[in-house]
RNA sequence: GCUGCUGUAGCUCAGUCGGUAGAGCGCGUCCUUGGUAAGGACGAGGUCACGGGUUCAAAUCCCGUCAGCAGCUCCA
């Protein structure tokens, strides 16, 4: 007979057959009516389960922690809705509908287009299954009889699913006390034993999703709901949704006045106002002086560079649909930088592409010449493919001189030539060169977001050569460096990503012995700084793996912000070379890395960070003076200078309201401290403090005022000791 | 880029059945010269995103474009 283990380390011996739900009832009635499912060994199984071997065992409970109990119910909650909708709409075909984060959806192909207002009818739907307290049950059939089954019913998701599952065994879940009778779903499981344990619904929104999550595959609905085991959760949800969404940068950097983003000038393009501009400023300023401390050098680099510069990095065909369109000088440049494409993308194959031909008819018609040597003498085409190399290099060759640009998408190619203008010994290694680098990248047009995925933004972007010996070092102190602008600002909830690439993946470039040294150093570096972190396939860059801090907007999506990225191919690619003690010439590698990844990223996420109420140090207005009459107008105005003179950024509200509608203002523009000023203090030479919470911190003299402001206009951390 | 939703004053939004436009906040002027979470009066401000169409008549109905939002896909 099996023997359980339970939670708190007792032994209980089974019956043959018994259930978990039969173990539950053996501990307590009230554990038994608690219960939703159990956790049997590390799988998650239905209360009817048998117990059927030795194992350790957890009854789940509504209230169970760990959010198994949550994913059950919810999972089960989607299994509601979907016989809802199907009940509505008979001709829906159901896809995958999985319990996620913070509720559920269900994949559906319904030709009609669910709306908003036809959630109601499904959630009183959905409510009258759930009253009728039906078990959820489920039975089991071979393969091949399922398959079968799947089949008569011709929905080919369904198909799909069940040959994408394993096992001999599939498995059905019906809403209901027998199969047959009721509606019921392939699925896995688990389900919680019936429809009347699950709480407080809700359906949330409606969106498209990609068969397969693949662009090319047709697009379902998807619709979005959640549960919780009770109203009140599932109305301190919603509350907590609506709360977050005050925290949003695009609403806050519009009521503080921080950025605009003007369709006249852009999508995606972000103007930065006065007070974000200053928000900017000064987190750009507290790093450079990071930068020197760490043996930085700036370099400044314009925002577009030669096409032929990218064809070498690579940049220009590895990423061409996402940047903006090339500026070519001339048509011919045009026609033969199409044609260098459409070569470049045949690859090896043999015979020219349709596109080939077109640009090649094309160019003979503009520039025969031209033409001609890329025909060869004999006039007949060399189209083969040990001719692909020959023909790539015939028209960089014609383009020199009167090529086109790019506007620049990275800053590495810039820098690797400022790198190679002169030659370097190992002794100058390494070179460190950090540049505010703005770049142009041309995303689609449904990720734009404020500023957090944007068209133009600027990277605080340094790029380190060294030797393969100083690698592990520099890395160390990239990371520290990410760590520490994150640390300044006080962002601790991020994780830690080591993106590697995927191999045979034609996105990556191919130097296999250059991404195990890459993938290597990282791993070894991230372990070093005692990071935790995890490690993710085929999320490099094209030329190099990379690390990544990612931390999560007010509404859960995440974003990458700093970046530390190892680089074998670029120097490669440029030929880039230092000279040895041995004399001889060495290739040096490469270190891409941005602490904070993007300043417009950084700056909305640090937006939502402090909810626009910035420290005292990064406030674009640190205080306001608000005069009580006119008769401290002087008064008022001679404190502001005093304080803007030591660098204090200060405004005077002198206008003729009362103290009252002066300070509300202050305070729903985010601004740290109100100094009201009546004529008891310009008699005393004091101010009264008011701080933006609204506390009233009493009157002090101007001295002190003076001492707990500059004190207080210190980045955290700036004392701190080196942490490279 | 795809699917859906949305677009009215600087901002937040109302606008019924198709009959030529409204509030609050903000802004300007004036009154008030005041003591700690919104003082009062008056006023300016609109090609109802843009372009077509239907209609005697369109903010309203239809189509297209642009932009925003959510999700998907993408993200050097």
């Amino acid at each position: 007979m099996p023997v359980v283990t339970l939670p708190d380390g007792s032994r209980r011996t089974v019956s043959p057959g018994a259930t978990a739900a039969d173990v539950a009832r053996e501990i307590g009635p009230g554990l038994a009516k608690a219960a939703i499912g159990a956790r049997v060994d590390q799988r998650i199984i239905d209360l009817s389960a048998a117990i059927t071997h030795d194992c350790s065992l957890s009854i789940i409970t509504a209230r169970s922690e760990d959010g198994d109990a949550l994913r059950i119910m919810r999972h089960s909650a989607a299994h509601v809705m979907a016989e809802a909708i199907c009940k509505l709409f008979p001709e829906t075909k159901l896809v995958y509908g999985p319990p996620v984060e913070n509720g559920f959806y269900y994949d559906i192909d319904l030709p009609r287009k669910l709306t908003p207002d036809d959630f109601r009818a499904i959630e009183s739907e959905m409510a009258r299954i759930v009253s009728e307290d039906r078990p959820f049950t489920r039975y089991e059939m071979p393969r091949e009889a399922a398959m079968k089954k799947l089949r008569a019913e011709a929905n080919p998701y369904k198909i799909d699913n069940a040959e994408r599952a394993e096992g001999d065994v599939l498995s059905f879940y019906v809403t209901g006390p027998e199969p047959g009778k009721y509606w019921e779903d392939l699925c896995m499981g688990t389900h919680v034993p019936s429809t009347s344990r699950i709480g407080a619904f809700k359906l949330l929104s409606i969106a498209g999703a990609y068969w397969h999550g693949d662009a090319s595959k047709q697009q379902l609905q998807r619709v979005y709901g959640t549960a919780f085991p009770t109203r009140k959760e599932l109305d301190a949800y919603l509350r907590q949704l609506e709360e977050a969404k005050k925290r949003d940068h695009r609403k806050i950097g519009q009521e503080l006045n921080l950025f605009v983003i003007d369709p006249l000038v852009g999508s995606g393009i972000v103007l930065w106002k006065p007070r974000g501009a200053t928000v900017r400023l000064l987190l750009e300023n507290h790093l450079r002086g990071e930068l020197v401390r760490h043996g930085y050098q700036p370099v400044f680099t314009p925002h577009i560079g030669g096409l032929d510069l990218y064809r070498t990095s690579g940049h220009f065909p590895y990423y061409r649909d996402s940047q903006f369109p090339a500026l070519f000088e001339t048509d011919r440049a045009r026609v033969l930088n199409e044609l260098w494409v459409a070569a470049d993308a045949r690859g090896d194959a043999d015979g020219l592409s349709l596109s080939e031909t077109k640009w090649l008819d094309e160019l003979r018609r503009i520039d025969e010449e031209s033409w001609n040597r890329l025909a060869g003498p004999d006039g007949a085409l060399r189209a083969d493919a040990g001719n692909r190399k020959h023909n790539l290099h015939v028209i960089r060759d014609l383009l020199a001189g009167a090529d086109g640009f790019l506007l620049k998408p990275m800053n590495c190619p810039h820098h690797v030539r400022i790198y190679a203008s002169e030659p370097h010994s190992y002794r100058d290694l390494p070179v460190r060169l950090a540049e505010f680098g703005t770049v142009y990248r041309y995303e689609q047009s449904g990720e734009l977001s404020g500023l957090t995925r944007v068209r133009g933004f600027t990277q605080d972007d340094a790029h380190l050569f060294c030797t393969p010996e100083q690698l592990l070092d520099e890395l160390s102190g990239c990371l520290s460096l990410a760590r520490f602008v994150l640390d300044t600002v006080g962002l601790s909830d991020y994780r830690v990503r080591i993106g590697l690439h995927q191999p045979g993946d034609p996105k990556f470039i191919d130097n296999p012995e250059g991404w195990r040294k890459g993938e290597a150093a990282l791993v070894a570096a991230a372990q070093a700084s005692g990071l935790s972190f995890v490690q993710e396939r085929g999320e490099a860059a094209f030329y190099g793996p990379k690390i990544d801090f990612i931390v999560k907007d007010c509404i859960g999506r995440e974003w990458q912000l700093g970046t530390v990225q190892v680089d074998y191919n670029l120097p490669e690619r440029f030929g880039l070379e230092y000279v040895g003690p041995d004399n001889r010439a060495h290739r040096p590698v490469m270190i891409h890395r941005a602490p904070f990844g993007s300043l417009e990223r950084f700056v909305g996420i640090l937006i939502e960070h402090f909810m626009g109420a910035f420290p005292f140090w990064l406030a674009p207005v640190q205080a306001v003076v608000a005069t009580v009459s006119e008769k401290s107008a002087a008064y008022g105005r001679e404190l502001t200078d005093a304080l803007r003179g030591r660098g204090l950024r200060v405004e005077l509200d002198d206008s003729s309201e009362k103290i009252g509608p002066k300070k509300h203002r202050a305070r729903s523009q985010k601004i740290p401290y109100i100094l009201v000023v009546g004529e008891q203090e310009a008699a005393n030479r004091t101010v009264n403090l008011n701080d933006r919470d609204g506390q009233n911190l009493g009157n002090v003299e101007l001295h002190t005022l003076m001492a707990r402001f500059l004190a207080e206009n210190v980045p955290p951390l700036s004392n701190a000791p080196s942490h490279s």
